[in-house]
DNA sequence: TGCTAAAGTGAATATTTATTCGCTTATATT
DNA sequence: AATATAAGCGAATAAATATTCACTTTAGCA
């Protein structure tokens, strides 16, 4: 062999990407602007990625899985669930924050036709072990028992909704927005 | 003068791309699509709006004035606030569901290119009468003194994932489960 | 009822954008 | 160092899409 791909280069388009969808919308970005913003040619991007639709596929898969990922980072199963819990909670928010671009990205994706249903399966089976952490919460009585999937949604609901409002609004999320809006979250989940 | 505009063409064309944008996001139609979809010739949707642009923002701003209108329905300021608030949710809730494709419509168009600053604004400006009732529950002491837009983020959040998750899950929304949603986000609000 | 101005049409055109291709450059292997 | 092979290039091409336009139909008004 030769000359090999480069990852770096992989990681340059979909950074390009993810910042151009943030600032103008799926519907707003072509193949020329991508290779434009990762600083290569046209026809290189199609050295990586076979079509437009595979590049936005490829990039969806990663990003999903990078902030699942992250989510778990430092949780210790055996220190008490609320204490694991905001661990988690405040990954996903810092992570969410650091990489505004990526959620505003995940979120366009959901009802363009770039996804292709296997995509979307596999994105799914990810969140596997936030059902899981609802589970243990149930079982040990600190949280509501109700379903877990409800629950899931109110805390990825307000996570997205607060990270979106704090980008637009420019109001910077200072330590204490950050407990108050944890506190909101925990009473509505506490039993 | 002769022959008028017809305000019912105009539902039409709105319709039809409302539900092709949520069926293929804001980048998976096209001017044919619209037209097709709304029983009308490609040319006509050129009579009623200048240009792609300028149909999806008065489209945008449309959606954003119904769902606020009907928010407030049958709303009474003399009776207790919890009730107030949960007739206001339910009215959200309702609207929604019954109209999921705008909400995805609206949530696709924020990080769009079409959406201008102004119309943006204006977006914002209608969301007033939600700030004021958060005020009252907060003067009432019955709900947490923490800022109002906060507890906006929450409310809205949780509900348009709620509405999310229905729609992909499939799991229908009992009149049950709906309780439990409510319960969730006043347990979050409540002093 | 006939006239007229605007709505409505959809094929033709202009524009934008994805994709290809002949070429150049870089680098692993010998 | 020579060579072979794939990456990298960007102008050229093909495909998709917005917009226009010459024409037809419709409806208000005399």
């Amino acid at each position: 062999m030769v000359k090999l791909k480069d990852d770096k280069k992989v990681t340059q388009i979909f950074q390009a990407t993810v910042k151009l969808v943030a600032r103008k919308g799926l519907s707003g970005i072509t193949m020329g602007d991508i290779s434009k913003e990762a600083g290569i040619a046209t026809g290189t991007l199609y050295v990586y990625f076979k079509s437009k639709d595979e590049l936005i596929n490829a990039l969806f898969a990663a990003c999903r899985e990078n902030s699942v990922q992250v989510s778990f980072k430092g949780y210790q199963p055996n220190r008490p669930f609320k204490l694991g819990f905001r661990q988690i909670w405040l990954n996903i928010l810092r992570y969410k924050l650091q990489n505004f671009e990526e959620t505003v990205f995940l979120e366009q994706c959901y009802h363009s036709p770039f996804i292709t249903a296997a995509t979307r399966e596999k994105a799914l089976q990810l969140a596997a072990p936030f059902y899981e952490l609802m589970k243990r919460g149930q079982q040990e009585q600190l949280v509501k028992s109700v379903d877990s999937g409800l629950l899931l949604t109110f805390v990825m609901g307000t996570m997205n909704e607060l990270i979106r409002q704090t980008h637009y609004s420019g109001i910077p999320l200072s330590r204490s927005r950050i407990n108050t809006a944890f506190d909101l979250c925990w009473d509505a989940l506490k039993a």
